[in-house]
DNA sequence: GGACGACTCCCCACAATCGCCCACTTCTTA
DNA sequence: TAAGAAGTGGGCGATTGTGGGGAGTCGTCC
């Protein structure tokens, strides 16, 4: 299970450091190869690649054959397929570089099953205490929890 | 599966590179023998060949016999068939090079058993973050996936 | 039937990029 | 404070992408 978020830097060559933690349980739970792509939120999307194929076989089974079809086309068209190299870095791909400007710096948080990749600035407006932050939105779902 | 989105120029001449990543892949599976024709989206759709012929056959399946007539007049009407040169390029063809006019760029996305290629701008339309994009009318349907 | 032009295919060359390696800096821990 | 691990930047060779030249083929027109 993915947690945590960290801050990094993506280098000019467009490369981006595995934070070491968890470089190990990625060798052995998809031998280090993973996917890179899109979803729903202004941020790209790092699965590992069985992870990955399993959310795709997920849209396949949609029932909505038209949203299925859009859904996919985004999540596999704007798919990478990675490696993570033996330095601990992967390369994001120049088309998905582009995508929120990360212009030097991002955080990288793990979300259980996937990793999500926000710009810093992008990151700090939304899970920080200012205007953008989405935390006044859930504070009334938060309470419905038993915690 | 092919996946991924790759920024890629049709010379003066009307060819295009197939990323090299997928080359091998395509000389296992159909000979580099591929097949170009339309879909129902402004852009081509490039196939294996027996990918085409399978699609083909499943127009021939369709109930409603005058929806699959006019489906097959497009999807076979339009279609050329080509092969992977020694370089790795294929030839678009003077007709198929009109459709969505390919001045120069384009984008060829993987999607799953097949390619789309979009005009540069076309693609950055509906897959950017821009106000043609189709991402925010799949936001709901993404967050039914266990992801 | 020959000349011409359009087109295709193949080869070569150059430039950009990728992937790998190395080295330096920073941080942590003993 | 020293040693090791992790993060970061850059160099370099191999590969890939791209443009252009040229030979061969086909069809058309004179």
């Amino acid at each position: 299970m993915f947690t945590g978020s960290h801050q990094l830097t993506i280098d000019e060559k467009g490369r981006l450091a595995i934070p070491a933690r968890y470089r190990e349980e990625l060798a052995e739970s998809c031998r280090s190869q993973l996917v890179i792509t899109r979803g729903p939120n202004p941020c790209l999307e790092i699965y590992p690649a069985h992870e990955f194929l399993r959310v795709a076989d997920e849209i396949d089974l949609m029932e909505d054959r038209e949203q299925a079809e859009l859904v996919k086309s985004v999540f596999v068209g704007l798919a990478c397929e990675t490696e993570i190299d033996k330095q601990g870095r992967v390369l994001l791909p120049p088309l998905l570089r582009r995508y929120a400007r990360f212009n030097g710096s991002g955080v990288l948080m793990g979300q259980t099953r996937r990793f999500d990749l926000w710009p810093e600035d992008a990151w700090n407006e939304r899970f920080g205490d200012g205007p953008g932050s989405i935390l006044p939105g859930i504070a009334s779902a938060f309470r419905t929890l038993k915690r």
